[in-house]
DNA sequence: TCAATATAGTTTAGGATTAAAGTATTTTTC
DNA sequence: GAAAAATACTTTAATCCTAAACTATATTGA
């Protein structure tokens, strides 16, 4: 849309920028969406584990000194109680270990076992493998953009909104 | 990356690829539960409803005619036991009617009841809002470009995969 | 025709997820 | 130093969601 010099009235305005949200977030939702069903799929079928005993993982993978409950619930995104029962089970199945912090009683980290991490290292090759492959239609080019754009993106939608506009 | 001539061998371009599209990955899911996390939440203060009972409403919106319940699922990339039980709720709360098809006796179309529509269209209008409100952050023209890498990323994503590569 | 197969939807069992309330511990505040 | 508030995590009840098995109907093909 080039400097458009006709009139367009505030409402006409709002309207064009809330469908062109709107349709931005279906498309984003929708790829997501697939992709994470995709996953979930071959999670289960190759290795038997869940999308998210995995991503748990993945979480404490990148961080070997063990994360807290409180802090995997904020990566992760999900609420605390979710962390709970996730960590309960890949406890039960030796996977991880929820090890007591000295300085405070109330908490704990968790960190991979040794089991966990070598079953880990084993899944996240094969993971990457297959999102690469999912994503092999796009171009270096267009991912480079992508990762660009919605790196912004995330970092706007962690700004404190601004009601007034 | 412009054409570089320095040697690269198969495995390292795989591995950046690899890489790359797995930070892709990473960050258009956190953008995604980070904007489905804050809508929920929203549906359910303002509206007391679900986030997935809004999306099958959402779908029969466009869809005044009804539609099946396997249509549903496959619009919703939901399973069809899922569509089964958020229908279910949402008769019950007589804002959605399955009406029988009377060509086949194993099929019928979900359909918006009166109540459905006019609740649902009070709805959509502030969720709209709340979405174009999220995503004010980044501009018409990045939104018009992530629209059009995200569609084609879906389109790719929908392509029989070759497994050669 | 009628048996085999496919399709439309539901049920079941198990896990995932949330919001809200609850427990235990720590920090703050007076 | 003790009451109040905050923090870390768990529990509970309800909903969501999946995969797999199931029911009922429709289609295919010999």
């Amino acid at each position: 849309m080039k400097a458009t010099v006709r009139a367009l009235d505030l409402e006409t305005r709002l309207t064009d920028d809330h469908h062109q949200s709107l349709k931005l977030w279906l498309r984003m939702l929708s790829c997501t969406v697939r992709i994470e069903n995709d996953v979930r799929a071959r999670l289960r079928s190759e290795f038997g584990v869940t999308l998210p005993r995995f991503d748990l993982m993945a979480q404490l993978e990148r961080h070997p000194q063990g994360l807290r409950m409180g802090e995997l619930s904020k990566r992760m995104m999900v609420t605390g109680g979710n962390i709970t029962g996730i960590t309960d089970q890949l406890e039960d199945e030796k996977l991880v270990a929820r090890v007591p912090d000295p300085n405070d009683r109330r908490a704990y980290s968790v960190k991979l076992t040794a089991a966990g991490k070598r079953i880990f290292a084993r899944m996240a090759a094969v993971h990457e493998g297959w999102i690469a492959e999912l994503l092999s239609g796009v171009s270096a080019q267009d991912k480079d953009k992508l990762i660009q754009l919605l790196s912004q993106m995330k970092q706007q939608l962690n700004r404190p909104l601004d009601k007034s506009q």
